[in-house]
RNA sequence: GGCGAGGUAGCUCAGUUGGUUAGAGCAUCGGAUUCAUAACCCGAAGGUCGGCAGUUCAAAUCUGCUCCUCGCUACCA
């Protein structure tokens, strides 16, 4: 789209404020958002950056409950840590947001009446569990109960975190409460939804059409994939007493789904950056340039405006909600604009393994700050190069240390350094004149210009692992000039040509200053007063006039410093130490199911049996089917195994089998019967065998 | 199983609309140099572009099939 626009409004994913955030999600979204944002500025755009903590959602409370405290504390923690974190590493909001703040409750809340008022909801009853107990409705996180596809027993209803499958409620085996520990029942309860069918052909065009070519592949082909396998209405509230009420008479304990109130927040934290500035009252808001005398209202420039460009960076997690949910529920609200473009990243793989918090395979944001305050640079800079912007990319800590040794300290800081020691060395300090230019002059002064239009290009296309080479190409230049024109040679019998050659390399170094900044802010601001140079106009980039002759230069002190082979193999153990203590913590057996008395136990009629037969299901990737003998007789029992055991291994084998379940179809099978595992805290599943071999039809008690 | 995205030099990754000897950085090897944080600069080597078939004068690029990785989704009693 080549749109002329007046103004920009960037977001940038909303964090869940339900832990600590790793460099995965830094390289998803924010690093390369604050880059976009800082281009932008230096440029003279009108600019806003919005972000702010996502507090609701049914996994806040369950924090609460795992960290035996209030939602309300886990929200003030994480959001505290998430914001500090986020302004070490120098992300420039103007605006941090939170949604727990009463502005976006009224913001949501008017949002949802407005579709409401249009008639673009629709209200349908449905069965949900209840707690008869604690009186309340039951989100799928607070019921807890076996895992159908590993038997964790402590699997929660959207999601085992042992397997990893993600699950509804009604497939949790014994499902139970997690507030009052009871089986929960049905009960009918009302909800809104979307319906998103409604939008397919709008979408399709809004979409498929028009953003074929300046969306990223797979962001599109998400789209295209969702919009393809038909679009459902969805569920806009859910029945919890955390998040934002439903405003509505007839909506007691229901709030928003917190995916629809989360990238309203985008929207609150624009009034709230506008409210906050018009009334002098800063509280969230950080504006990062003077925005002039503005009134309270003027954030509808930035989110009605057909002139403005929205851009939402977020990781592919998030692809639905913001390329299709959101912008139906703007495009239906009928004010909105939509997002010009949805540069989604994919993910960022640590050491060869997925990160994970919960599986301590991480580098979370405060690790990283608390062991290198003084580096945000420097992961800046090793994320951007590497960030996963067609592909998951790969962090190593190795690299990390190539990169910041090869290229921020020897051929950036190196050049840096190279061009205001000899100045120092030679006169005085001050800046040379410049004299009669030579060939060698003139091919530098030349590629010199190209440099910021290229990156300029390059992030303004999202390409920002491209840019970031540029930049360092843009010292590397610097480093040639030197090697060829070898001042240092020269001192003895030509000083004036000296003085030319110093002043064509420190204007190169006044250019690095300013071009830097969107991408290492803070060695930008060294980098400044060690020239004592103040230039913030990338306009003016790409020019040998940035500083003028007789400027006498500041402190000249190293920019980036090495980091030795020590420092990287802490690093190292530290990560796997990390993920063994996590193990360990998960060893302890997870708390008994309800008690039950010996009747009930007694109805299960439990037999060792041997395999006959294993093969494997068409069409389906997890199960087998197979023949047991249960001594009994031999049946055919399906088996959601196949990724644990091939055919051939478990044939033969004996298993123990509760031969009394009622038989069910599954994949047009009948199964008779369950196959008893013991699944590792890995989730892998191991066979239940008596110690020696025993008659089939044995019986277990 | 369905859908989507990838599979390019030892490593991390680029390759725009098909067009001459397929690129970059790191690592390796050789050279030059000493102003600089033993850094920089120049050069070399290294790939049958996952595999097979097809379209074309021409395919890393388009089509079909196939294998592998990742994501979403389905089967799990």
């Amino acid at each position: 789209m080549n749109k002329n626009y007046q103004r920009y409004t960037v977001t940038a994913a909303l964090p869940y404020a339900n832990g600590p955030k790793h460099i995965g999600h830094l390289a998803g979204a924010y690093i390369p958002a604050d880059v976009y944002v800082r281009y932008l500025r230096l440029s003279g755009k009108d600019v806003i950056f919005v972000c702010g903590s996502d507090e609701h959602g049914t996994a806040i409370p369950n924090q609460a409950l795992k960290e035996k405290t209030t939602p309300q504390a886990i929200i003030d923690k994480y959001d505290s840590l998430i914001r500090d974190c986020f302004y070490k590493l120098g992300m420039s909001f103007d605006i941090y947001h939170r949604t727990s703040e009463p502005i976006h409750h009224q913001t949501s809340q008017d949002f949802f009446l407005t579709l409401h008022q249009k008639g673009l909801l629709t209200e349908e009853v449905s069965e949900q569990y209840y707690d008869e107990e604690a009186k309340v409705f039951l989100a799928d996180r607070y019921i807890v109960g076996t895992c159908p596809k590993c038997g964790y027993a402590n699997a929660y209803g959207d999601q085992c975190e042992k397997c990893g499958s993600s699950l509804s409620p009604s497939e949790l085996i014994n499902p139970r409460s997690t507030l009052s520990g009871k089986s929960p029942v049905l009960r009918p309860t009302k909800h809104w939804y979307l319906p998103l069918q409604n939008y397919e052909s709008w979408l399709r065009e809004w979409i498929l059409e028009s953003h074929k070519e300046d969306w990223r592949a797979s962001v599109y082909g998400q789209c295209k994939s969702w919009i393809d396998a038909g679009l459902q209405p969805r569920a806009m509230t859910r029945d919890l007493n955390w998040g934002i009420k439903v405003p509505l008479p007839d909506a007691e304990g229901k709030v928003l789904y917190v995916w629809f109130d989360a990238p309203i927040g985008y929207i609150s934290a624009t009034r709230a950056l506008f409210e906050e500035i018009a009334e002098k009252k800063k509280k969230f808001a950080t504006p990062q340039r003077d925005f002039g005398k503005i009134q309270k209202d003027d954030w509808k420039k930035y989110w009605h405006n057909e002139e403005t460009k929205l851009v939402h960076f977020i990781g592919k997690d998030n692809i639905v909600f913001h390329c299709i949910i959101f912008p139906i529920m703007l495009h239906a609200s009928g004010e909105y604009i939509l997002p010009d473009n949805v540069p989604a990243n994919e993910f960022m793989n640590l050491e060869g393994d997925k990160m994970s918090t919960s599986r301590g395979w991480s580098i979370e944001m405060h690790e990283y700050l608390e062991d290198f305050p003084d580096k945000p640079d420097v992961l800046r800079y090793v994320l951007l190069t590497n960030l996963p912007e067609t592909k998951d990319s790969e962090f190593t800590w190795k690299d990390f240390q190539a990169k910041n040794n090869n290229e921020l300290v020897a051929i950036f800081g190196n050049f840096v350094n190279r061009a205001l020691v000899l100045t120092q060395k030679y006169f005085d300090n001050k800046i040379p004149a410049l004299g009669a230019l030579i060939d060698v002059d003139k091919n530098i002064i030349s590629e010199l210009k190209n440099f910021p239009s290229q990156i300029a290009f390059s992030l303004e296309s999202y390409r920002f692992r491209e840019a970031t080479a540029s930049l360092m190409d843009l010292a590397r230049l610097g480093n040639k000039y030197l090697a060829e024109t070898e001042p240092w040679k020269l001192a003895k019998n030509d000083l004036p040509r000296v003085g030319t050659i110093l002043n064509l390399a420190l204007q190169i170094v006044a250019n690095l200053a300013v071009v830097c900044e969107p991408f290492l802010p803070s060695s930008s601001k060294k980098l400044k007063e060690m020239l004592a140079f103040d230039g913030t106009d990338w306009t003016k980039t790409g020019s040998i006039d940035l500083m003028k002759a007789g400027h006498p230069l500041g402190n000249a002190s190293l920019l980036f410093e090495k980091i030795e082979d020590q420092v990287i193999e802490n690093q190292i153990k530290k990560l796997n130490d990390k993920k063994n203590a996590m193990e360990l913590a998960s060893l302890p057996a997870e708390a008994a199911k309800p008690e039950i008395s010996f009747e009930e136990f007694s109805k299960m009629d439990i037999r060792i049996g041997k395999i006959l037969k294993a093969e494997p299901v068409e069409k389906s990737k997890k199960l087998l089917k197979l023949q047991v003998d249960t001594g009994i007789d031999v049946r055919t029992v399906m088996s959601g195994i196949a990724e644990h055991f091939s055919p051939e291994e478990i044939t033969g084998k004996q298993i123990t089998i509760l031969v009394n379940l009622a038989p069910r179809k599954i994949m047009g099978v009948e199964s008779q019967g369950m196959i008893l595992m013991a699944s590792d805290k890995d989730g892998k599943l191991r066979l239940l065998q008596p110690s020696e071999v025993v008659a089939p039809g044995s019986k277990v008690s």
